[in-house]
RNA sequence: GGCGACGUAGCCAAGUGGUAAGGCAGAGGUCUGCAAAACCUCCAUCACGGGUUCGAAUCCCGUCGUCGCCUCCA
């Protein structure tokens, strides 16, 4: 059974065929570098780390191309306020964008292209649109002509015609038709700039996508992602582009997360975006919170609809990995025969399958998750039967193989406490013999002290175990 | 106004014609000196109104509501 993907192109759900036998050519839009990226960002990137994830597990080899969008107006007009150049300003935020990668437990990318390091394919790309009469060039400035595209609009499903209407684009004089989106723009004094048959310039938002695509992976890809705010215009107009030059469909599945939103203190809800300032930082988040969390927001939700943020999903989603990290803790007994260890290699096995089919069905974390606690629910039962030795150890194997394709990491937290362990070891003890001599008072006060300072003591059968909170 | 997505328990959600997965929260229980964790049990008829069908959360029509895009945006 193929995997059935959601195709924005085509509206539904198709199963999902490689151009070549296993291997995937998926490029995802990348953020435009004139600002500290926010979780909004982290949530594109975490849906598409997933699908490759899955992907890679189920035997596609991956060629994954991100972007870096590093000259635009935006980062022009910041640099310009604070007085820097426009290029180093982009590097440091794309650096920062690869220390996220880490942080947030991305598979970096295969490749990471630019638009400053693509500027001789965007040139030849935005030469042959003119060539072939599907651009024109006006005071040094280049614009793609809509109405030369037939299908334009087939991917966000607008007629040409209606959008005229509706339209708010300000008025150029140089376009001979509104609708049509620059490739090209000519410089002005200051603004960085590039040699081009039509003078010194830089490229238009759109075409610098579409030349890193046919540079980096060819005319034709798998899959092309991205925020579905991009579906208009941008990917429309990169369609609109590459088939103009290359007369190839362009990309064969469109796929496209949903917006991350934000719930105000007036219970408002909101897109998390940079221009209604209304976001959260990759920083600030994973300051208070592991990676983990965000991730499992990720996959609880589907990842074509708007996410909310919100203090609530936020605890649900830190109580989720606590319950999943409870099934990493070590077996206490060693049975490894019998009744409870074959239910237990069962209920692992159909659990995986459960697995497969959730995300089969166009990613469906949700399922994939709920696969996941069923795993949790059999390992803790099975611990709790006494269940150990191999039998209990290859099933946490299978359990944290899954969890590794979600991308989840499932570290128990050291904070800042490494080589702390022998001390609350001996604290342990410490309270053992309050508990003995009946000094509960006590032995409940150093537990409470303990746990002001982050570390959780848990009394079992077996003794008091511990961990950070 | 146009285009698109969506509306399942207090909350997040699975489900694509045969009488509702999972998680969080809540209630009760086992264990414990107590607590925590874990485990067990309980907790919905699917926005509303029509229609198709032996049978619909699932298909069709309508209504209401939410969000996104139509302008830079993951």
């Amino acid at each position: 059974m193929a995997i059935q993907m959601f195709n924005t192109l085509s509206g539904t759900v198709e199963p999902f065929q490689t151009l070549e036998p296993q291997r995937v050519k998926m490029y995802v839009c990348g953020p435009t570098v004139y600002n500290t990226a926010h979780i909004g960002h982290a949530m594109s990137a975490l849906v598409f780390d997933i699908i490759r994830r899955y992907l890679q597990y189920r035997g596609y080899q991956v060629q994954h191309v991100q972007n870096f969008t590093d000259v635009d107006d935006k980062i022009i007009q910041r640099a310009n306020a604070e007085g820097r150049d426009p290029i180093v300003l982009a590097e440091g935020y794309i650096a920062d964008w690869h220390r996220h990668v880490g942080d947030l437990n991305l598979l970096p990318a295969t490749a990471y292209p630019r638009a400053t390091t693509t500027m001789n394919e965007i040139v030849s790309l935005i030469t042959t649109l003119i060539e072939r009469g599907h651009a024109y060039e006006a005071d040094g400035d280049v614009y793609f002509r809509v109405r030369t595209d037939a299908d334009y609009g087939k991917l966000s499903h607008r007629q040409v015609d209606a959008m005229r209407t509706g339209a708010r684009i300000a008025p150029d004089e140089r376009k001979d038709d509104p609708l049509d989106f620059a490739l090209w723009k000519a410089a002005k004094p200051g603004e960085p700039a590039w040699p081009s048959p039509w003078g010194a310039g830089r490229p238009g938002w759109h075409i610098e996508c579409s030349a890193m695509i046919i540079k980096e992976l060819g005319p034709q890809i798998d899959i092309h992602g991205g925020g579905n705010d991009l579906i208009f215009p941008h990917h429309e107009n990169e369609i609109a582009q590459s088939e103009s030059a290359t007369d190839q469909p362009f990309a064969r599945y469109w796929v496209h997360n949903g917006m991350l939103q934000m719930r105000s203190s007036a219970g408002e809800i909101e897109k998390m975006s940079k221009s209604l300032g209304n976001f959260v930082t990759i920083d600030d988040f994973l300051a208070d919170h592991p990676a983990d969390v965000l991730r499992l927001m990720v996959l609880g939700s589907p990842y074509r609809a708007p996410l909310v943020y919100d203090a609530g999903t936020l605890a649900e989603n830190e109580r989720k990995l606590e319950r999943l990290m409870s099934a990493l803790r070590p077996a206490t007994g060693t049975t490894s025969s019998g009744a409870a260890v074959e239910t237990l290699a069962a209920t692992i096995a159909q659990a995986q399958r459960n697995f497969e089919a959730a995300m089969d069905n166009d990613f469906n974390g949700a399922g994939a998750t709920a696969a996941l606690f069923e795993m949790v629910r059999a390992l803790n039962t099975a611990r709790d039967a006494g269940v150990g030795g191999e039998p209990f150890g290859a099933a946490q194997a299978t359990f944290r193989q899954i969890t590794e394709v979600l991308g989840l990491q499932l570290e128990a937290q050291t904070s800042d406490g490494e080589g702390a362990g022998p001390f609350i070891e001996l604290l342990i003890k410490t309270r053992a013999d309050l508990r003995k001599a009946k000094q509960f008072a006590l032995a409940d006060h150093l537990r409470n002290e303990l746990a002001a300072l982050g570390v959780i003591l848990e009394d079992g059968p077996q003794g008091t175990t511990w961990r950070w909170k």
